[in-house]
DNA sequence: AGTGCGAGGTCGTAGGCATT
DNA sequence: AATGCCTACGACCTCGCACT
């Protein structure tokens, strides 16, 4: 185990820079977005701390005292005091999660294991129990130490090997070719190949392992962490091997484990079922915690593209290679755009604020229009009634949740918006922020928004707007999401940056975004309509919380036209995602049929949204998928929120 | 054959956050 | 308080080459 302390995110000399004005708290990171001078600063410092060689060490540390380095081989074997079995168990289960094996040169076999230069604990017992050397692996740069090396090579790695071959488990095929490495070139050579070919297969440690408490402190010393978290009063021991890990797990089942066997069942089929199945099992046995962040397999591979894409640009960037770099940097940028993030947890992390936000103005919205409708109580009763299994949510319970604030700053909203005639729309992640920011800058220009299309149903193509008024392929954006008035405030007083946001967008657009195609109208009236947008779920194999959506979707659609007073041409079904329409949602692709089957719309000038739209808040039910809403001026509201379908009718 | 050393790429460590 | 997920980045693994 290297203990290293993780650096501070940001130095603290920085924060005294700042007095008062700036804090740090282990849950509050600074935004360095709002300290741009913070920012230079601090890349400033990383560049030159990266530059900053430590100075060459001569000894490292061991039991609290210092050892000379190199300290150089031993040659006779008699030198090496013969490991105890404790010592024997240790050894193996510290090279079973830091050793290496591996053949240098024309096929000298050669065992090694790296440490820092300030932990040479480990090391010292192996010189002394198989000789070899400890030499200086790489010289401290910034806050990474000194690294400092055990190598043994040739006979001393042949005797080493078979003395820890049996009691290992993670290396046990490794050591076991190294024990009985052959003295001739082509043998060596076939072995050589052999025994990297091992290190790629994932290999199962043996089913009749009984590893010891020494072995396991070995591995632990190696492999585990122990951590006091700050918000945590515990302590904190953790190990993620894929090898030895399955072993602890079996030894934890021998003995008698209940309440995680079946858990741990699961972890150890891993190999027999693959990693995404495997994943998918275990989520059906844990909690309902970030049940709606977990990634798919899709999502998996993505995110390890990314992480992967990162990796390599710190890499690069940490070597001066900014050309590499800036490649990666498009690369990242590519994999990161919503069109590819499609159901990526990643990016609704990244917009969770802003979603919750939308939650609460969702809930505010449907408050507020509540209670301005006296026929409400009404409704619900009728629509709970008649409801569908209980999939109708009820409003009333999270009245209490309400702040009287938030009803303020809407009724005030409204009322301004009302005023002006602008439409109001909230953004939703899924359904394409760039392309809602530039929807947003035009609705700050007194722009109003219409739905585009005049084919039934409005499902809509990549690049082929439908739109009546779309010649100009400026009116071929999409739109889910946009602004608020307060931004749309802050907009007027920042044209300019405006305007560069706008060029961002448009570039961003020409990138592929594409989800709901709007158009720019001036022709705002018309009553009411709603509008269903799917986002679509890019897996093969859609989960039973998919399913779950889509049965809201359709049980949504039928109280709209059963309860609510809809004819089928006020419904619009969107799909947020051209390129995966509704073939494969058995329920949504009849419902597509049906209500393709039914009158066609009024032409599209006719059924322009209202004058104001009170958001499209989007909400993701499982963190994939996105229904909204779009409100007229006589206010018809549907939600989506965790499956269970809001629907609001109030008197027209 | 054995040793020393550098470097590419992987993945472990540790802190943060949201939910239950 | 427990849990489960995330990200950043730095400590490893692993390989290869030059030298003794």
């Amino acid at each position: 185990m290297l203990l290293h302390s993780r650096p501070k995110r940001i130095p603290a000399v920085l924060f005294t820079w700042f007095g008062r004005g700036c804090y740090l708290c282990s849950t509050c990171r600074v935004d360095l977005g709002s300290h741009p001078g913070l920012e230079h600063r601090i890349r400033r410092l990383k560049a030159l701390l990266g530059k900053l060689r430590w100075p060459d060490i001569s000894h490292f540390q061991a039991f609290n005292q210092d050892y000379k380095l190199p300290m150089h081989a031993k040659n006779s074997s008699s030198e090496c005091q013969s490991p105890s079995k404790t010592q024997l168990h240790y050894a193996a289960g510290f090279f079973d999660g830091d050793g290496c094996v591996s053949v240098v040169g024309r096929g000298v076999c050669r065992l090694s294991i790296c440490q820092s230069s300030s932990h040479g604990e480990a090391l010292l017992l192996f010189y002394g129990a198989f000789g070899g050397s400890i030499l200086c692996d790489r010289g401290g740069v910034g806050s990474k130490k000194p690294t400092i090396t055990w190598t043994v090579c040739g006979a001393a790695a042949q005797k080493a090997a078979t003395a820890l071959v049996n009691v290992s488990y993670a290396k046990h095929s490794q050591l076991q070719i190294a024990a009985n490495w052959p003295s001739c070139k082509l043998e060596r050579k076939e072995q050589a190949a052999i025994m990297k070919s091992s290190k790629r297969i994932q290999t199962t440690a043996p089913l009749d392992v009984d590893c010891s408490w020494a072995y396991f402190a070995g591995f632990f010393d190696a492999e585990g962490c122990i951590s006091i978290v700050p918000t945590r009063l515990g302590v904190g021991l953790r190990i993620d091997q894929k090898h030895v890990s399955k072993v602890i797990l079996r030894q934890l089942l021998a003995a008698g484990l209940l309440a995680k066997k079946a858990s741990a069942e699961v972890a150890l089929s891993m190999g027999v079922i693959s990693h995404s199945e495997t994943r998918t099992k275990m989520a059906e046995l844990v909690g309902y915690q970030s049940r709606y962040y977990r990634l798919d397999a899709d999502g998996c591979q993505r995110a390890k593209n990314i992480l992967r894409i990162q990796r390599k640009i710190w890499y690069v960037g940490s070597r001066g290679r900014l050309h590499d770099a800036h490649i990666l940097q498009e690369q990242l940028a590519v994999l990161k755009q919503p069109t590819y993030m499609l159901n990526d947890r990643t990016g609704w992390f990244h917009n969770r604020a802003s979603q919750k936000i939308n939650v609460r103005q969702a809930s505010d919205a449907t408050y507020f229009l509540a209670q301005r409708n006296v026929e409400w109580d009404q409704t619900r009763d009728k629509i709970r009634k008649n409801g569908d299994n209980g999939q109708l949510y009820d409003i009333t319970e999270h009245r209490g949740k309400l702040e009287d604030k938030c009803r303020a700053s809407l009724r005030e909203r409204l009322a301004r918006a009302e005023q002006e005639g602008l439409a109001l729309v909230s953004k939703s992640y899924d359904a394409g922020d760039r392309a809602g920011d530039r929807a947003a800058s035009l609705v700050a220009k007194g722009e109003r928004l219409t739905l585009a299309g005049e084919q039934w149903p409005w499902t809509l193509a990549k690049g082929n707007s439908n739109s009546s008024n779309s010649n100009n392929n400026s009116n071929s954006w999409c739109c889910s999401s946009g602004t608020n008035l307060e931004q749309h405030q802050q907009q007027q007083q920042q044209q300019q940056q405006q305007q560069q946001q706008e060029q961002q967008q448009q570039q961003q657009e020409l990138a592929g975004v594409h989800n709901l195609q709007v158009s720019k109208s001036h022709n705002a009236g018309g009553n009411r309509a709603a509008v269903l947008v799917v986002g679509q779920h890019r897996t093969r194999s859609p989960d039973s919380a998919e399913d779950g959506f889509y049965s809201s979707l359709c049980s949504m659609y039928h109280q709209l036209v059963s309860n609510a007073g809809y004819a089928a041409h006020d419904i619009v079904l969107l799909t947020a995602r051209s390129e995966m329409p509704l073939e494969g949602k058995s329920e949504c692709a009849t419902l597509a049929a049906d209500l393709a089957s039914k009158e066609p719309p009024p032409p599209v000038s006719s059924r322009t949204v209202p004058p104001w739209n009170l958001s499209n808040d989007a909400v993701r039910t499982d963190g994939r998928l996105v229904a909204a809403a779009a409100f007229g001026k006589e206010a018809t509201g549907c939600y989506l929120l965790d499956g269970c379908a809001w629907l609001l009718r109030p008197a027209w």
